[in-house]
DNA sequence: CGACAACTTGACGGGCGTCAACCGGAGTGG
DNA sequence: CCACTCCGGTTGACGCCCGTCAAGTTGTCG
């Protein structure tokens, strides 16, 4: 069972290395009042087209971001894992413009978006902790959008796989060379631009080269420099998410 | 010749429609230290790596940010036009993980980005409408991941063109049905994901069906639901951004 | 009027999508 | 404890959308 005792230092921990912290800072957190939730698998978090009125923190599990085209075709624009704050993108927001979606069974902890925003204000080193929160998250989106127009199928999956296992080292899940990775190939799939088919394939190339290994839902890096290579890996878009991982 | 005075209207407007401004704010405004600059075409404003001191205000003409793949492949990731707030994005970063470039001949207006930043916590209105702004910016992003991976060519190159008709509307370029188009067919390319050849096929192709007219650097609109609909537009994404435009 | 960038068009090929079949593991119910 | 089901993964055949290459043409600026 989780309490708010334990998401409080993770909310600090997570703010404090994007913006330095004082006392008070630190008191204005433990006081927010967090709604702990035990989510399964494959639930919608936030819905395109709802009221967005409260915040969330993944504090533990896997989820991901989406959008879909008219017709129907589904595009995940991000991966979130333990630690990531959710939908601090329509904190400002009166309805969220998209959906949001465990991956795998999750706990979350809700805040109204009116405190968070209160707070923002009240605590300048706070909202600045934010809003760094929230331009990490636009430039990951900028190295996507590069990710899905410019890398053929390979690179862009390599990619894909380069980021996940970093931003996992810098959250303390896995080792350096293996961690869990949660996702379907048909959601790998939504989220490069491709097919499922094509993503099995991919995978299969780059396990028959030894540059990864799978079981289960569990991958192994044999061999990071071929793997960033292929990928054209630059962890600098990253910006402090990564600060761990350094 | 612009001056100083002629830019503080332009920006207490712009962030004025993000979120309501008192007399102080607008005063904070006004004495902002503004550099105005006049930058030919194809300049660069900020390159990929530059330690990011500055940011600035896109007060004429227009410019995009872009990314490339280590293998050289070009990605625009966004199209800015007069009133943008360019480069934002690193306010709170040391250095820039994109390129900022003009698309035509334009006039700029710098502030270090220090005294920006010293004036968002000093005064919690501008600095909520800076956040919303650049969260702004972060939906158009998403959206562009949802274009470039799961539109075929032309309802892409048909979504490009509707968000840069809403946009432009918006901030009062162009009439309801014409707008200037600046950028070459290799650039809309650039930010489509696709080739400037294949542009060109569905340029022609829209053109065709006469949805599209195109002469110069000027596109005109015949028939805005066939375009909408061949885009799958939706314009709550853009959010404030296309305010006026309702 | 010459040079250069941008646009245009055709021929051809490949990367990835589509369709379809099959497999394997995990959960479920009898 | 075994059948049944279902989801996810795997593989092959085939074809199309879009990339590549190449050769003009147009427009613009000196």
């Amino acid at each position: 069972m989780t309490s708010h005792a334990d998401i409080v230092p993770a909310v600090t921990r997570k703010l404090g290395l994007l913006t330095p912290l004082d006392a008070e800072d630190k008191a204005a957190i433990a006081d927010l009042p967090f709604e702990i939730e035990s989510v399964a698998q494959n639930r919608y978090l936030v819905r395109a087209g709802d009221p967005a009125t409260h915040c969330c923190l993944l504090v533990e599990g896997y989820a991901c971001r989406h959008k879909t085209t008219r017709l129907g075709r589904r595009q995940i624009v991000s991966f979130h894992m333990r630690g990531d704050l959710l939908d601090l993108q329509s904190l400002l927001f009166p309805v969220a413009d998209h959906s949001i979606q465990t991956i795998t069974a999750a706990t979350v902890a809700w805040v109204p978006a009116r405190t968070l925003q209160e707070l923002a204000r009240r605590r300048p080193s706070i909202g600045d902790a934010l809003w760094r929160d929230t331009l990490v998250d636009a430039s990951i989106f900028r190295e996507w959008v590069l990710n899905v127009g410019r890398r053929d199928a390979r690179s862009r999956v390599a990619h894909m796989l380069c980021e996940f296992a970093v931003r996992c080292r810098a959250v303390g899940l896995g080792s350096p060379e293996g961690f869990e990775l949660p996702m379907t190939q048909e959601e790998i799939a939504d989220a490069t631009g491709l097919t499922s088919v094509h993503i099995n394939r991919t995978l299969r190339g780059l396990r028959e080269e030894g540059v990864i290994e799978q079981e289960r839902r569990h991958l192994i890096v044999r061999n990071w420099p071929r793997l960033r290579q292929i990928a054209g890996f630059d962890p600098n878009y990253l910006h402090g998410a990564a600060a761990e991982a350094a």
